[in-house]
RNA sequence: GACCCUAUCGUCCAGCGGUUAGGACACCGCCCUUUCACGGCGGUAACACGGGUUCGAAUCCCGUUAGGGUCGCCA
């Protein structure tokens, strides 16, 4: 009673893809929502039928799900201000023309409907901006906008506003590149005679070269992240920090700490370039805070997509030898390059690295350990690691002489997982054989 | 072209009249370490330019330049 609750609304054109900069106007928009326990609706604007609104549809819907950017009012949630498509409106549209039609505020024009602009000055005052003045008054800079064409389709701009006023929208937060066109919105709500709401416009997503990022440009797409292996709470930490910032320094942030500090005051006014390797970085590090379960499920759908194929063994192994990569990779998809050694038996060895390790000298070191190894009365990580460190001890030589060999023989890489633990997990019998197998080739 | 927005390291941000101009990513060293990754330490690197205002300007004002946006019967 005291406030009016707040409304805003993203209201995306059915184009058969979400672009980036529309995927962070939609966070901000619920971010402010949410922020102020307010309302967030989701309008899908299809006024133009060339546009698909079936499958394009599912694309914005299936990208706003993925960033877990849920909506209250709109497509699959109800609301009692809809219908949430603007091809359904057209009798809404027809009863604000009628309106117009009646205070004199618009005029026909080769059968098309024109809308007469205010010749005078507008400002809009902008939460991001400030205030913006715009001088209307010679028609031939501003010529009147069309509303309605001859066919009877109508115009965006007309029906932004008039959709925008008739679901109470009280916070129009979008892209800049709106806020020249928002003078004649104003005009058009003075004109039915509604208070126009607050405006807040925000920066542009900016190609690495400073460009404006359009549809063709890569990483565009939002659905470029989704298929690229991204987990949402990255790209959504990311897309928190491209024009907003909390202040103090700190880039990874939860999305409920985001909806704690999210102001629109704190929103920059400068276009952001957009750039993979900060995203990446924190993929890095949302990815090693994965929980077992999600790395597990993750890595299994990376492996069979590789060709490696998990399902051949024992679900826990599978589950074991996943999560002896925690912490070790950003995307899962490089998880089959990573692990795949736990999956074959027959292993390409790195030729060079083959030559640096299985050396003569280090031959009878690795026969011993292999004789330790199958002696231990447990064949588990510490007593492995306790293994190796006595036979070391015991040879007078450091752990990674005798690690680095080991290491090959039974992943035939450099890198991979604690050796100790991929020991374990591989399991005592397999490693004794991929000794030997090893041992029986050429040291020189 | 007109109108509007913007201008701090390569990039993203901090700074809102007095700072050795800070952090993060990236990059380069060193350390840690069973590899890798992580982590730690250090380094390279910025106030676009020109005028004002002020005791004092990255911070305020004006201009220039540069970049972006809008000028549809696209959304």
């Amino acid at each position: 009673m005291t406030t009016n609750p707040i409304r805003v609304r993203f209201a995306p054109s059915p184009t058969g893809y979400l672009h980036v900069g529309g995927a962070r106007t939609a966070l901000f928009n619920w971010l402010f929502a949410r922020h102020h326990g307010g309302t967030f609706v989701l309008r899908i604007e299809d006024t133009d039928d060339a546009r698909n609104t079936g499958a394009a549809v599912r694309v914005i819907v299936d990208g706003l799900r993925w960033l877990g950017l849920d909506w209250d009012e709109g497509p699959g949630a109800g609301g009692d201000r809809g219908p949430y498509f603007q091809s359904q409106r057209g009798g809404i549209y027809a009863e604000y023309l009628d309106r117009l039609k009646t205070s004199g505020h618009v005029y026909e024009d080769g059968g098309s409907v024109r809308f007469r602009l205010p010749r005078e000055m507008v400002v809009v005052p902008d939460l991001v901006c400030g205030d913006v003045a715009f001088d209307l008054s010679d028609a031939a800079i501003h010529p009147d906008p069309t509303i309605r064409r001859p066919d009877g389709s109508w115009i965006f701009h007309f029906v932004n506003v008039v959709d925008d006023a008739a679901m109470g929208i009280t916070h129009v937060i979008r892209g800049e590149d709106h806020l020249s066109n928002t003078p004649r919105h104003i005009a058009l709500y003075r004109a039915l005679g509604i208070a126009p709401p607050h405006f807040a416009h925000i920066p542009l997503i900016l190609n690495p070269d400073g460009s404006k990022m359009s549809k063709r440009d890569t990483g565009a797409a939002l659905e470029s992240y989704q298929t690229g292996g991204y987990l949402p709470e990255a790209v959504v930490n990311y897309l928190c920090l491209l024009g907003w910032s909390p202040k103090d320094n700190r880039e990874k942030l939860a999305t409920e700490e985001v909806v704690r500090l999210f102001d629109l005051a704190n929103i920059n006014r400068k276009g952001a370039s957009f750039d993979a390797a900060k995203l990446d970085w924190l993929q890095g590090e949302y990815a090693r805070e994965l929980s077992d379960d999600r790395l597990v499920a993750l890595g299994r759908a990376a492996l069979e997509e590789a060709g490696v194929r998990p399902e051949g063994f024992p679900e826990d192994f599978v589950r074991a030898a996943l999560l002896t990569c925690k912490g070790k990779f950003r995307f899962a998809r490089e998880l089959p390059a990573y692990a795949g050694f736990y999956f074959t038996d027959e292993l390409s060895c790195d030729a060079e690295a083959v030559a640096k390790h299985f050396v003569a000298a280090n031959r009878p070191r690795v026969e011993a350990l292999r004789e330790r190894f199958a002696g231990l009365p447990a064949f588990d990580c510490a007593s492995v690691e306790a293994a190796i460190k006595e036979c070391a001890a015991s040879q007078g030589v450091k752990a990674g002489v005798l690690v680095h060999p080991v290491r090959l023989a039974c992943t035939g890489a450099t890198v991979g997982p604690s050796l100790y633990h991929l020991l374990e997990v591989l399991g005592r019998d397999k490693v004794l054989a991929r000794m030997d197998r090893a041992l029986a080739s050429q040291w020189p």
